[in-house]
DNA sequence: TTTAAAAGCGTGAACGTTAACGCTTCGATA
DNA sequence: TATCGAAGCGTTAACGTTCACGCTTTTAAA
């Protein structure tokens, strides 16, 4: 392995030498510089992670800027649990992570989370973007030495270090094949987005109108419902999709809360109806285990946190380039293989 | 952080009596040897990874021993990709593989490949057990400070670090699900083993006749066919199993070489029939894409290399506990999500 | 020509761990 | 009593990197 002294050495300079130009600190002459570059490329030095983090007692603190872990029936949960687990099996290096968490209804609240979070000087963000608009004018007041890296969803016209989510449109289209294998060629389906339809939403249910688009004897209805409303409101608010096309058998709910609707529907109507889902929070699991619903989409959301903390590791403290993009799997999950996802 | 230092000072004694006594190595009172080791417990010293890798620059070795990656239409190619990968994210310890491949179809092969292992004076392995009979004859030879993984399947009677794999039979039922929502309730569906059909083999047949059992409209078919024989050899061996169960609109292929099942019939009939088989290797890959496969079941090859290199990493170097039992999802793979399948 | 500032470079300590080496003390044997 | 070995413990150099500090040389200004 080649070490600093090495280069040194062959260059006729010392290793102080060595060092300014490998963290451009400047104080050095041109050729001397060219000479040293020049020999670290052809001999391909890496710096050794273990001097540097010795001397460098240096602790990373790694800001996370994420919706409450209660919210979308613990679906944050998920995404704390992958950091958590990053951070574990990152805890040789001085690693802490400092999580400002913010109610994904309201705008102050994530703005509140987000000036803090760069008050508390971390080295670099992790950032779940649900409300797009305020992160788009957050991030443009982050210092350019603060790298931050998206998990779950993007926002236009932004320079994340990385995005790491889903194509949620090909994620509908999955969800439509597999509605068609339930209820065949001839039938109706309804699409449920659960309100307010966030930039997700929007496009799986797209995905989704796109597949049956090519399915002639398929029609698909799409319908709103309120998912801040009480459980009575919202099997009101079902009832009445139901009833304005009676002969619907399937439903894709193009979030979480899937378990809602499953719920009140069998509080409506006791015939057998199929359902397709997102994400495994706990209710949608025992919903599948017991077979109320058919198909669950997940997004690997354990994941995208520890993809997201090593990304930032990566870039940090090794230094190294890493994709801008990490695109999910679209997972299938149903009651059969339940058990081995997490 | 603590450090010996601190374990040291507190103690009254040099850092040295307490290296001692945390590696063993004796030459120290008893009493001395109580009061660190109560220190250590109390504050729960942990060894700094870096200060000691960067005085032991050992250089771990691991010992591979799996099938040639060309067998089973290059299937093993993505285990040694997961490999590659793990060796690669651990770059910053000094770890490298030594690749002992042998023909999965000749026992001697095994052995000349395991006892050249030992021989190289690994400190660990890594093994894809198929000749399970081979390997346990040889992991009683292994010397019991040399932990061993399986990856793949695993062997009775045998005490390894971990293993890492899927839950077969289970893989077996959630084909038979989604051949239940292709097919329909009446129909014949046939699976084909190609031999030698080893435990894995045999379980996902067995997973999936389970499932049909409880559907009696369905009924099912067990075939072998030789996968050692030409193509033209294949496609008359096909051909008799097409004419046995005319009315068959099902197949169910155990293994990687479901694309040969699907060309040979190809050449049979021009009628559309279903297929669902295992791994995706490119030529699985291509026959998805273009629809000629319905589904495949993926058992995260990759995932198993990494995890187990990963495993071997974490037991001697970092010296820390892992989980005995790795098991991998049962991902579904489609036309649909298969491109965000690596 | 003198003086000061800037440029260029080397030195050395520190991070935590390991292990070889050597120093004391003490009991046993001659 | 003198000698020897073992038990018990401390010292020290080394691993590769970082960075503050200080030294020499060059350049620019007075």
């Amino acid at each position: 392995m080649i070490t600093i002294k090495d280069i040194a050495q062959k260059t006729h300079v010392s290793i102080g030498t060595v060092d300014r130009v490998l963290h451009g600190r400047g104080r050095v002459a041109k050729k001397t510089e060219e000479k040293i570059l020049a020999l670290v490329k052809k001999t391909g030095y890496k710096t050794n992670i273990h001097g540097r983090n010795l001397v460098l007692k240096k602790t990373f603190h790694f800001g996370v800027i994420m919706p409450q872990i209660k919210q979308d029936s613990s679906y944050w949960e998920i995404l704390y649990n992958g950091i958590e687990h990053a951070l574990a099996d990152l805890s040789a290096f001085n690693i802490k992570a400092q999580y400002f968490f913010f109610d994904k209804y309201s705008e102050p609240s994530f703005k509140l989370a987000a000036s803090k979070a760069l008050k508390s000087k971390v080295s670099g963000l992790l950032i779940a973007p649900v409300l797009s608009d305020a992160c788009a004018l957050f991030v443009h007041s982050v210092p350019p030495e603060i790298p931050y890296v998206y998990v779950d969803s993007t926002v236009p016209g932004t320079t994340p270090l990385a995005y790491i989510g889903q194509d949620s449109f090909q994620s509908g289209v999955c969800a439509a094949k597999l509605m068609n294998l339930l209820i065949g060629a001839q039938a109706s389906v309804a699409i449920i987005r659960i309100l307010p339809a966030d930039f997700h939403i929007n496009e799986r249910a797209k995905g989704f109108s796109s597949f049956f688009g090519k399915i002639p004897g398929v029609s698909v209805h799409t319908f709103d419902a309120g998912g801040g409303t009480t459980q009575p409101q919202f099997v009101d608010c079902i009832a009445s999709i139901k009833a304005s096309i009676p002969d619907c058998k399937g439903f894709f709910v193009t979030n979480a809360l899937t378990h809602r609707v499953v719920n009140a529907m069998q509080t409506i109507s006791g015939e057998k109806m199929r359902f397709i889902g997102y994400d495994l929070v706990d209710e949608n699991r025992r919903l599948l285990a017991k077979g109320h619903i058919d198909f669950i989409i997940s997004q690997k959301t354990r994941e995208q946190g520890y993809q997201g903390i090593y990304t930032l590791f990566r870039h940090l403290v090794l230094k190294e380039q890493c994709a801008r993009e990490i695109l999910m799997p679209i997972e299938i999950v149903m009651d059969e293989n339940l058990l081995y996802y997490q």
